[in-house]
DNA sequence: TCAGACTCAGGGAACGTTCCCTGACCCTCC
DNA sequence: GGAGGGTCAGGGAACGTTCCCTGAGTCTGA
């Protein structure tokens, strides 16, 4: 019943309804604050009674526990920071990529009851947010997406001592434990099915250089290449679709005998899709595609795009049972996951 | 200088360090901690020299004020959560407009020096947890993405008396504000290009009906065509490239005579796109496609997808200044965005 | 019957801030 | 010269939990 000038706790008008606290609770069931904590807490050592008193107290009153006081006096905060380096303004910014890493992520994280804080580490004043966010014990801990080999935060961050790990392998080893996709032997793979197919003079469009990720790609594109006698045909490109047909049309003035190209992500794959239709150039007949990754668009383009398979959702979700290993155990080893090409009909 | 046995603040090896507090901050400046506290609030009313020793004490020590402390006695949280209704397992999880509007929204937030809270509503226990974390105070307000009008969700959490906005228009009105886009008026403009163009029996594919903006660009085709004595030729879609698709096929299987589809985003568009190819109509010669969205793959199709752009980033950019609005000012006012036409090759 | 162990509730000190309030000190003006 | 006002530092009470410790009460076994 509400007396005439109290306030319904469940109606806010403007004015903010202070929410009901342990105290309350306490006050409510005849017991002591400690009882209802422990109530609250799942602690066995209270009686079936009282529990049921506090709980019913605890319904009447929607009580719920203040996370702040908690995470104050815990010391922890039951939350896990996902990192992502923010590239400028529009640039991918629908990047698949990102959604199946974030999703992933944060689907692991809720399922081991941890809450997720997103935090784009765009320009440099951002990234001593970052930094002093970690600092500030807002997260147990903290996962890094996509930085590239030049950026300075996984240092930083590392030596504030909060268990951190990669998605993705880092330019600077020993850092921290990462997942990564094993980007070499994909790469390889890709390489060879277009030799196996008989092409002769095969390009690639690399990734920014500055992410493992591309550097691996290309590594191993030129290695497979070099034991053929072959020469490297390259166009530099960035993981966007826009950079991908840039670097076809590169491509196809530097050499315009090609006959193939290996894209390093499925994205540029499918912008060089765009250009060679353009140029009129027939695929897979007169110049076969094959691109890395396996996005879902992969298989909605013309025509359908052959790639390597790369499982960004597992590894996503690796990466955060990497995490929460390291916060529990204190130690965790890197994973290296497998790649597998799948063949479609641009190759 | 380290003494020997002491330990260096800024390495932890195991035993997790315990950071500088106020108070430490305090003894080592010969301040109180009220001066302390009072520097590094920015307030004015210190003198220049104790800033000075405080700041340097600051440094020397590493010191980043505590968040659980602050939040506590402020009753403030500086965060923001967005509350994604998160699609069972699988389904469309490299959605692009889950990553622009993540995307864009975080950039707003950040510029605005809030915290981001990512919050995946799946499961209907992840709801009750949703409660309990909007509750528990964790964050100043929120932000719905995307909820389809079947969830209890919104109302349950505009409940709680916390600011709360939604990016899409919600099923039920009034709950809470919104900013949306003019889908009612760019469904009618793609209906009616395709009518221009002369076309005689114009399907469509629609979303999830569950959802206003699949409900209004179905009323919307409804309605124009219905000026013109056609007939409605309705596929239900969810929104996947898949599901697109496979309406795709049932649609050529209901009207092998149709002419054009207008599918109720692109992603479906794309899908459709596939199907008739695989059939061997030509697009958009037997049949005109357009989309609705204009995401970036839109530009990568064969042919390229002529589509209704929807401003999603600035709508995820506007739905978060709603909210930071909301909670400034205890007020906000509902916004529709313009929708236009962009034609390209497949209508 | 009584000591000792065991169960379980309550009191109160932390956790690390902010912010109100008091009061010291200096300056100005009558 | 002293009252009054203004500036600015310090003390300490919150904020809402958890968790240690004490102690009341019950149970067991000699």
């Amino acid at each position: 019943m509400l007396v005439a000038g109290e306030r319904s706790p469940d109606v806010a008008e403007g004015v903010p309804v202070r929410r009901p606290t342990l105290h309350a609770v306490a006050a409510r069931a005849g017991v002591s604050k400690s009882s209802v904590s422990r109530v609250i807490n799942g602690e066995p050592t209270v009686a079936p009674e009282i529990r049921q008193i506090v709980m019913a107290a605890v319904t009447e009153l929607g009580y719920v526990p203040n996370g702040a006081a908690r995470n104050l006096v815990t010391q922890k905060t039951n939350t896990i920071a996902i990192i992502v380096s923010d590239p400028p303004e529009g640039l991918a910014s629908d990047d698949p990529m990102f959604a199946m890493v974030v999703r992933a992520a944060s689907r692991e994280l809720e399922a081991a009851g941890k809450q997720v804080s997103l935090v784009l580490a765009g320009s440099d004043e951002s990234r001593k947010r970052v930094e002093q966010y970690l600092a500030a014990g807002h997260v147990d801990g903290a996962m890094l997406v996509s930085m590239d080999g030049a950026d300075p935060l996984p240092a930083v961050l590392a030596r504030t001592g909060l268990p951190i790990v990669s998605h993705g392998r880092l330019a600077t080893p020993g850092l921290m434990p990462w997942v990564d996709n094993d980007n070499l032997g994909g790469a390889t793979k890709a390489v060879q099915h277009l030799l196996d197919q008989g092409r002769q003079r095969i390009a690639t469009i690399s990734g920014p250089l500055d992410m493992t990720a591309a550097q691996d790609r290309l590594t191993a594109y030129r290695e497979t290449l070099k034991d053929t006698g072959r020469r490297s045909i390259v166009a530099l490109g960035d993981f966007t679709r826009i950079s991908g047909a840039e670097a076809m049309r590169q491509l196809l003035a530097d050499d315009p005998q090609l006959d193939a190209v290996f894209a390093a992500n499925d994205l540029m794959a499918i912008g060089a899709l765009r250009t060679l239709r353009e140029a009129g150039r027939r695929v897979p007949d007169d110049v076969a595609v094959i691109g890395f990754d396996d996005i879902e668009a992969a298989l909605y383009t013309a025509p359908a795009l052959t790639t390597v398979r790369s499982p960004m959702g597992e590894q996503a979700a690796r990466t955060t049972r990497l995490l929460l290993d390291l916060i529990a155990h204190g130690t965790a080893d890197s994973v290296t996951l497998p790649t597998e090409i799948v063949v479609r009909e641009s190759a």
